[in-house]
This record gives C-alpha cells, sequence and structure tokens, in this order.
DNA sequence: CATGAATGAGGGTTCATTCAT
DNA sequence: TATGAATGAACCCTCATTCAT
C-alpha cells in the first residue's frame, strides 16, 4: 500500500458531504464546499465519489438506510391486542413511539435541514418514501386493531391510516423544529386517543361510559 | 428596435416563469427557458424581472396568493356551532370541504409539480405556509367546537390541531397523485368522524349511543 | 434583431482557431487563447462552434476544402494527348504544376505548420487525403499517357501512380520549408523526365536518340 | 514498502509507454494508462522518467534508434557498379530494398500507428527523420551511379533524390495499410526500373535498345 | 420597449506530480 | 525501491446579466 490512506478523510467527506447537501442542496452545494469543510484537495473528492450527484446519491441513500431502519424497528408492532390487555397494549404503543420520538429529537438538526433546506427534489422523495413506510405501519396496526375487536369494522383502513400517517407526519415535522424538547408521552397518547376513541367499536366505547372497571384506560387515555 | 410593445408579454413571461420554475426548480431553470416557453427575447426578461431569483420570488409569491386566498375562502368557518345543529354544521363543513378538494383536484397537476418536482426549498416552504394556514384554520374551528360544548374541553388544541391539519395535509397529497378523482365526500367524512368521535365530548358522545334523536347524526358520520 | 452582431468577430474568430490549432494541436489548443487573439471574450466562443473539438473540425474541413478545391483545378488535365503534341503536352503540364506549386508557396506557411506542427491526428488524415487525391490524379494521368501510346503498356499503373504522387507529395513537403522560392519550373521538369523516360513506350523513347525532329523534347526535359 | 525490485519493470515500463504513446498521442495518453499496462504503480513511472515529457522522447528516440538502424543496415549501399554489373547490381539494390520492406511489413502496425495514430508532433517529426534519411541514402546510390556512368550527369542530384524518397515514402505507408502481403520484388523492380530508365545515361540506355546483351538487364526490369 | 449578441465569473472534472509509508 | 493516496493547477463549458442597436 502506498502512502497510508487518511483513515478520517473519508468519513470527514461523507460527513462534508452529507452538510453540505443537505444545507445547499445538490445544485448549490459546491463541490470545493465540501472538500473545504472536510480539510481535504478538491482533487480528493474524486478518490471517494465519481461525481457530485454521485456523492449526493450516496448522502441520500446514507439518509434513508439510517432512518428507515430506526423507523422500521422502532415502528414495528409485534404482541397481540385484545380488549382486555388495550391498556398495556396502548402503553406500549406510546412508549415505542416515545423511543422513535425521541430519535427523531437527536437528530432534529438534520431532519430539520432535510424537510426546511433540503433543496432538492431528491430529499422530497425521501421524505415521501418515509411518509409512506410510516403510512403501511399505521394501516397494519389499524388491521390487528379491527381483528381484535378495537376497531370498528366499518371503516376504509387505507384511507384512515393516510390520516393517521399524516397526523404522525405533521406531528414529526413539528416536533423537530421545536427549541425545547416536548412531553412526548403526552403528545402521543392525545394521539393514541384521538384515533382510538375515533375508530373504537361499541365494546370499547362503552369503556369510556362505564364507571369502575375502564378507570384505567380513561386514565390513560385522557 | 424590435417588437413593438407587446401587452400580452408580461402575463405570458410570467407563465413561463412558473411552468419552468415549478418543473425545474430555482437552480435548474435557465432564463432562456422561460423566455423560450414565453416567446420573448432574453433581454426582456429584465425588463419585466429584476433577476432570476426576483422572478422566482415574484412566482412563488402569485401562486401562494392564487391558492391561499382560496384556501381560506373554501375553509372560513362561519355559522354557530350547536349540539342541536351538530348534523348539520358538519354537512356544512364536509361540504365546504369538499370544495376545497374540488379545487385541489382541479389545480391537481401543478400542485403536484409543488410537491414532487418543486426542486426548490422556496417551494417547500411555500408548502409549509399552507399547511400552517391549515393548522390554524383547524385550531379555529376546534375551538369553535369547544365553546360550543362539541369537544371536550381537556385536550391541548394546537396539538389536535396538528394532527387534523395532518392528517388533511397527506390527504390532499395523496388526492392530487390519484389517476381517477375520488370520493370527496365520504372521504372528508371519514375525515371528520375521526375528528368528532376522537374529541367529542360526553354530551355529543353519548349521541352516538342514543337510539332515536340522533340517527341522523350517526348515519351521516358511519 | 438585438445588439448588431460584430461582423468581424466571426471571422477573427475563424482565422484565430485556425492559427490556435495549427499551431499547438487539438489538445494544447486553450479555447482561451482563441478568443484573446481573436479579441473576443471566452464566451464568445460558444456562440460561434458547438465545442472545441468542433471548432476544431470545422478548421479541419474549411483547410481541405480551400486547399482541395485549388489542387483538383490545378491538377485537372484536360486537353489531348498524342505523340506529335507531346512537348507542348508537357509543357502544359509543368506550367499547371507550377500554378499549384506556386500556390502552395504562397500558403506555405499555412501548410508547414500543418506538416510540422499539426499535433493532430486529423491534420493527419487530411495529409493523406490530399495525397490520395494527388495519386489518383497521377493515375488518371498514366492512364491517359498510356492511351495514347505515351506510355508503355506493361506496368502497374497504380503503383506507377503511388510512385509518382509519393515524388510530388516529398516535393511539395521540401518546397513549403524552403527560404527561398525555389525556380519551380526545372524542378517540376525533372520530375516530368523521370516520370516519362521511365515510362516511355519505345516510340517515344526513340525521341530521345533521334537527333533533330525531337531536338524540342529532349531540350524542354533536360 | 512495496513490491521488491523488479528487473522487469523498467521495460515492461517502456513497452507499455511506447504502445500507449504510439496510439493516444503524447496529450492524450495517460500517465496511469501506462502504468497499469506495464502492472506498475502510477509512484513507479516517476523512478523510470523524469515526467511525461521526458518518457516521452525517450520512446520516440528508442524507436527512432530501432527503426533507424535496421533502415540504414538495409539501404546502405557497398559493392561497386559499373555498367558491367548492372543487372546484379540493381538486383542486390532490390533484395536489400526487398529486406527493408520484409521489415517494414513485419513493424507495419507499429509503423501505422505512427502514420495514422500518432497523435503528436513528435511523431511526425519523427517520420520526416527517417524520411530524410532515407533521402540521403537515395541521392547517395545516385551519385554512385553517376560516377559509375549509369546515370546521366546533368541532372541535380538532391531534387532527383527527394523524388525517389519521396517515392519510397508513400509506397512505404502505402504496403504497411496492406492487408495482404504483396509481392515486394516486382514492385522494387518497377520503381528502381522508373529511376534508372528515367536517369540512365545514354550508354545504358542503349543496352535497352540493344539486342543479346542486354536481355537480361531488359529481362530484370520489365 | 425589444432584441439577442457579447460578456466573464464560476465550477465540475481531469490528471501530472508529489510524498508519506 | 515501490506504492497509491493526496494534491491542486488547469481548462472546458454554462448561463445570468449587460448593452449597443
Amino acid at each position: 500500500m502506498g502512502r497510508a490512506s487518511d483513515a478520517t478523510a473519508a468519513p470527514r467527506l461523507l460527513e462534508a458531504a452529507e452538510a453540505i447537501f443537505v444545507e445547499h442542496g445538490l445544485d448549490r452545494a459546491r463541490v470545493e464546499d465540501i472538500t473545504a469543510l472536510a480539510r481535504v484537495s478538491k482533487g480528493s473528492f474524486y478518490l471517494h465519489f465519481e461525481s457530485k450527484e454521485a456523492a449526493f446519491r450516496h448522502v441520500v441513500e446514507a439518509i434513508v438506510t439510517t432512518m428507515g431502519t430506526y423507523m422500521e424497528a422502532a415502528l414495528s408492532s409485534e404482541g397481540d391486542v385484545s380488549i382486555g390487555n388495550l391498556a398495556e397494549y396502548f402503553e406500549g404503543r406510546v412508549s415505542k413511539e416515545v423511543a422513535l420520538f425521541e430519535f427523531l429529537w437527536d437528530s432534529r438538526r438534520r431532519i430539520r435541514l432535510l424537510l426546511e433546506g433540503g433543496k432538492s427534489s431528491a430529499f422530497l422523495h425521501l421524505m415521501d418514501e418515509f411518509a409512506d413506510r410510516a403510512r403501511r405501519n399505521a394501516a397494519k396496526a389499524l388491521e390487528a386493531g379491527i381483528a381484535s375487536g378495537i376497531y370498528q369494522k366499518d371503516f376504509d383502513v387505507e384511507l384512515a391510516s393516510i390520516y393517521v400517517a399524516g397526523a404522525y407526519d405533521r406531528l414529526a415535522r413539528h416536533v423537530v423544529r421545536l427549541e425545547e424538547k416536548p412531553d412526548f408521552a403526552s403528545m402521543l397518547r392525545l394521539m393514541q386517543r384521538l384515533v382510538l376513541r375515533g375508530l373504537a367499536s361499541e365494546d370499547v366505547q362503552c369503556m369510556f361510559e362505564a364507571p369502575a372497571s375502564t378507570r384505567q384506560l380513561r386514565a390513560s387515555l385522557l
């Protein structure tokens, strides 16, 4: 091997590329901006990337992979639902969602840039991809709820999943822009309550009226 | 000396600018593309706009104004709400929303371009502006609902308005991408039901249980 | 029409392009060299040429056309040959060739650059094209000579035309490099004599021996 | 620390450099092309050559030396000429020339590249150098011929040598482009005949007419 | 006002050369 | 000596903007 490759150069370059692309978008980003930020020569850029566009694609894909994986993990709903364990189930979902929003919060700088400054259609497409992934997750959760008798049977699941995912989408966009970290648990409980009460089957609906036995549920949802 | 003063040049230029900017974004759009589309000389561009960026801002503002005005009109909720006229009130809201979605449907090509191809942060910002406007509308409606006793009093209105607006936002994005015009009325009724049942006060909640008097409401919301 | 196009700009650019390309070759020539020589802005180059390579092709083609046309005209051999008018015929050919070499002499700067400094394969190819054109001309002349009984019948015309054209080719290369204008007529007479005596038919050969009648021919060829 | 000292690296590099330079010319050849072909590191190039241009000069000189040496050997005319041994003498020359053309034929790929693809002025110069060397050889042969009475005395030797060398030059260029190996002997005999008959002294000229004694010469030259 | 030729700054990319290992 | 990653000067081309007509 020749001159030892600066092991930190490649990651520095990637990081710099992401930062510059996310800040300025593909067209406004200058290769020289990226190499300067990475403290690397201009020519060095082309040791790591085929072209500016290729670097851009690389960055976008890396973001998709990182965020997507996390999101998938956070939203996967295993565990059975039944009217009996409703309160626990929802608390479980809420805590999973809290974990996801914690992740979003930690990544908020990057995400905010994607949302506000990602001046490129590639990032828009990426956003849409996440949104659709979230929607499919929501649809699965709704179907599970119908199957277990929690939800009514007579609504259009796809449509409802669009609403639900849209609500989460906007909530996420809202959250990453906040200055102070909000109380994710209460946020997400209100969300769950809207969905649950909005779609609840008669049986579950009753629990909101009944005095004693459902205290717990009512408490957790209010 | 060139073509005699051409009164149609300015609107043609604006139209062309919008088309090109929306298709390619600020950076990729070339002044010459715009003037070619407007059948105007390149120099003429600078008789009408300060610079390319100025033209872009102009276009963005024009879109905001046009769409925003329509939207405002469509969503403005005048008229009193009370438990008594609940069914009518909601039908009224649904029909207003249907009108808005009809407008979106008619403008779907332009909107789709803004969403998918609007390769510039300015358009993203514009989208966000609409989204926030919608959220504020939703918040007002929720507050009116609380005031009239339709909704519970113990939820975070701002948060709920985020959910609601997010749901509409995604629905709108979904709709403009459809091939076939969907049934807006049923779409928007499901939406209303989600919100109403999700946030309904005890009094209204009862109406879903009560046998006779609320038939109408139940029917319209299911 | 807009700003009046500088009518002299295009020819200046062409001239400059030829000068620079011929001096440095395609690869070493810089667009800026050309535009500087033409006293034109760098961008202006691309108003007249698609690309540097396109400009190069243009220049090459222009040279081919100019020189080729002249050459064709100069070498075309009309007029009948017969043993009777041999001396006149050859004087006629010689004077045509003298005219061609006068042209070469006048263009010697450009040609010399093509030969010595034309650092590009395109110019080599161009040279070959001229060479082949010359060879075909030679072949035609030889065939005419055979038909009229001046030349023998038993030699390979193509081969002989290669020799003859090669001889002229080198002579031309030699001439354009000279400092002083040489005596083209005697040069080209020696050439003709070589060819004539080299290929002469027995009948013509005799004329070189016979005392009186052929004095003229012998005189002109020696 | 890299590969242990590799004795074959230097010749491989030279060979690769020649191949790449001959194929692409100085400007289009990339150092990396050469080192890749030589299976040597890029840095290694600069252990063997001062610079790309130096390598180029080296290659050009090597070609000149190799080919020049061969050519010199092939064309050197030792042995006396006299009218008595004319036929043998010419057969001797022809066979030497055949040997040279055999060499050209064997090297035709390289030569063709030099002629057609040698995209650099250095190679053109090299070609001219060969041509001039050939011309000087021809001049020497002509002088020897004059001295021995074979040729006339009253022509411009330098001029004639230009013709003769030019003819050979073009013949050589023609030959290396052929698909099939031609009959060099007959080619070169026609060439000799042209020159001999073109310049022959009266004494030799007679041999073409005389019946018996010169049969051999006439036969060999026709 | 209208035109479109002219301008020139700017940036992506290549590649000869250097140098730390 | 051999390596190949790193460097940065150089150069083609684009395109927003200007300006003479």
